[in-house]
RNA sequence: GGCCCUAUAGUCAAGCGGUUCAAGACGCCGCCCUCUCAAGGCGGAAGCAGGAGUUCGAUUCUCCUUAGGGUCACCA
């Protein structure tokens, strides 16, 4: 006892190495789990496999369990399953954790931190599996498979086998004499261990958002556990692990509802308590399907690159599928720790709405200080620009109740950099009472006006454009209206005739202005 | 196809048998503001999938139908 309080101690303390005594270690936490926790604390985990790219659908269930854990004062985890030799991606690990920095989502424990659970990565856990699976074999709940994936393959492809149709693999091992199985050991031919699964009765358990789910044990699989290479399947990793990491509360998305039965019929073939289960409802596309990559931008980092911002997301994703007691629906993260709570999860899938992201964030954006604004700005200008203009902070100031994608900004101002004639429509303007005539008259008297002002500030050019409509006894909009659309070539800009003006500054504004005025000129004189 | 789940406007959703019963938000439309566009303000159109049953009374509870989705891998 008093060895198995050090070995505890140690591990508590982080101290204890990754090492082949790990699987004694995990077994004996395992079986005097009273000794070793603090009952009452909510412990969620995040635990992605590692494949590249980080899906909203992935974020908004690390969202949920980190939040799930904060508001009860608990203990967020993450873990890397990376038991598919395929699936491994270079760097993939970096960026579900920069991912998870940039959005603010801090975790207790997990590969980069530490913590006393660990390693949390599954590949550095691998000699822990097996142990586990042959205790299964042992206590009878589960068996060596001998079957090839071809034979397998042919199983599948059988439309006639009703068998394997009923609960997937056939279970021609399961009932193999100890003789031949030793046999086949003996030979060598490599094998899987499959959990034994109950053939009568039915299997339920509580879902904390679906409420109780039931289903006939008949339509179980022996799943796979330990697969020939020696590494364990999700299934089964997962289960070994959240219960030696003391994980209260599995939350994932309910696409895994259908499996549940399974991982409470191996805790309990462990005599290991259960978690609660708490399933997401799915994030879909417009077409009702899953969210995948075909419906665009579905990974946080899609996202970024288009614009929106890390708290927009967020606050997005908190609500597709939650809903706050409080009818309300800007939420910062640590609003959300408090305001969050498990029962206001909803079942019914939620699609995920562009338009609505797009909403929050130009909201986030607006509620910016200025000077923030202005340094997220300040790629995009220089996208266009080359470099940050003088005028950057006026052009922020512009931009910043305009703009609901900072991708957008490009775009919207490119007209300063590079001047383009407006297609001479442009100058008719009902609502303004311009057309090409009173613009070819103006023009003049502007170019004037503008080039004899001593100021370029906003006033100056206010004052002598408005002084000038009532000289040539016509409306503002007869001014302003050519102006800018001489100047800036569009019909739509950030600002009106003074700021676009201003922006451009007087020598380029002026010469602007002469080119238009030639132009028109030319224009005209044919007719 | 078997099994599981879901079902309030185009979308996110409140509602958890009857004081207000169909909130609120995005989007859409209109008006105001206005040197364009935004932002902001005001207003509008738009919904309980269908059918039985329980009940004095169903959006709300039960069943069926329909429609969607998920899942049936040596992927997670």
């Amino acid at each position: 006892m008093t060895a198995f309080c050090e070995q505890v101690v140690k591990k508590v303390k982080g101290s204890f190495p990754a090492s082949r005594s790990l699987y004694v270690c995990a077994n004996t936490i395992c079986e005097n789990k009273e000794v070793y926790m603090h009952p009452k604390s909510v412990r969620t985990r995040f635990a992605p496999s590692p494949t590249g790219y980080m899906h909203v659908g992935n974020l908004r269930t690390a969202l949920y369990e980190y939040l799930i854990a904060r508001s009860s004062d608990g203990e967020f985890i993450v873990r890397i399953e990376d038991t598919d030799q395929q699936r491994q991606t270079e760097g993939a690990e970096e960026l579900i954790f920069t991912t998870l920095e940039k959005v603010g989502l801090a975790h207790d424990e997990g590969p980069d931190v530490g913590g006393p659970y660990g390693p949390y990565v599954q590949s550095q856990r691998l000699d822990l599996y097996p142990g586990f699976a042959h205790k299964l074999i042992d206590s009878g709940h589960a068996y060596r498979c001998f079957c090839d994936k071809n034979r397998l393959e042919s199983l599948r492809h059988d439309a006639a086998s009703e068998e394997y149709a009923a609960s997937g693999y056939d279970r021609k091992c399961r009932n193999l004499s100890c003789h031949a199985v030793d046999e086949l050991l003996a030979s060598g031919k490599p094998y899987v261990i499959r959990q034994k699964m109950p053939l009568e009765g039915t299997t339920s358990f509580e879902d904390a958002v679906f409420g109780r789910i039931t289903v006939d044990n008949s339509e179980l699989e022996d799943q796979i556990l330990l697969k020939t290479d020696g590494f364990p399947t999700y299934n089964f990793a997962n289960v070994v692990d959240d219960h030696a990491m003391r994980i209260t509360h599995v939350v994932r998305g309910s696409e895994y509802l259908s499996s549940t039965p399974k991982y409470n019929l191996l805790y309990d073939a462990f005599g290991w308590e259960k978690p609660e289960y708490v399933h997401l409802p799915l994030i879909i596309g417009e077409d009702g399907r899953k969210l995948s990559k075909r419906h665009g931008a579905v990974s946080f980092s899609n996202l970024v690159e288009q614009g929106y911002l890390p708290e927009a997301i967020i606050n997005y994703l908190a609500l597709l599928g939650w809903c706050p007691k409080e009818n309300r629906e800007l939420y910062s993260l640590e609003e959300l720790c408090e305001a969050f709570s498990v029962d206001r999860i909803s079942k019914s899938p939620s699609v995920f709405d562009y338009q609505k992201l797009e909403w929050f964030n130009g909201e986030y954006i607006r509620k910016m200080a200025a000077s923030e604004f202005l340094s997220h700005c300040e790629p995009w200008l220089a996208q266009v620009f080359g470099t940050i203009p003088p005028a950057a902070t006026l052009l922020a100031e512009l931009l910043q109740p305009r703009v609901t994608r900072l991708s957008d900004i490009p775009d919207m101002i490119r007209f300063l950099a590079v001047h383009q004639q407006a297609d001479v429509s442009l100058y008719t303007n009902k609502k303004s009472k311009s057309t090409l005539d009173s613009t070819i008259k103006v023009l003049p008297a502007v170019i004037e006006k503008l080039s004899g002002l001593s100021q370029w500030d906003r006033e100056s050019i206010h004052d002598a454009l408005i002084s000038l409509a009532q000289e040539l006894e016509m409306k503002n909009g007869q001014v302003m209206w050519p102006a800018r659309i001489a100047v800036s070539g569009q019909s739509v800009t950030p600002g009106g005739a003074i700021e676009i003006l201003l922006l451009l500054g007087k020598d380029e504004s002026v010469s602007r202005l002469n080119k238009v005025y030639a132009f028109l000129s030319d224009q005209k004189e044919p007719s």
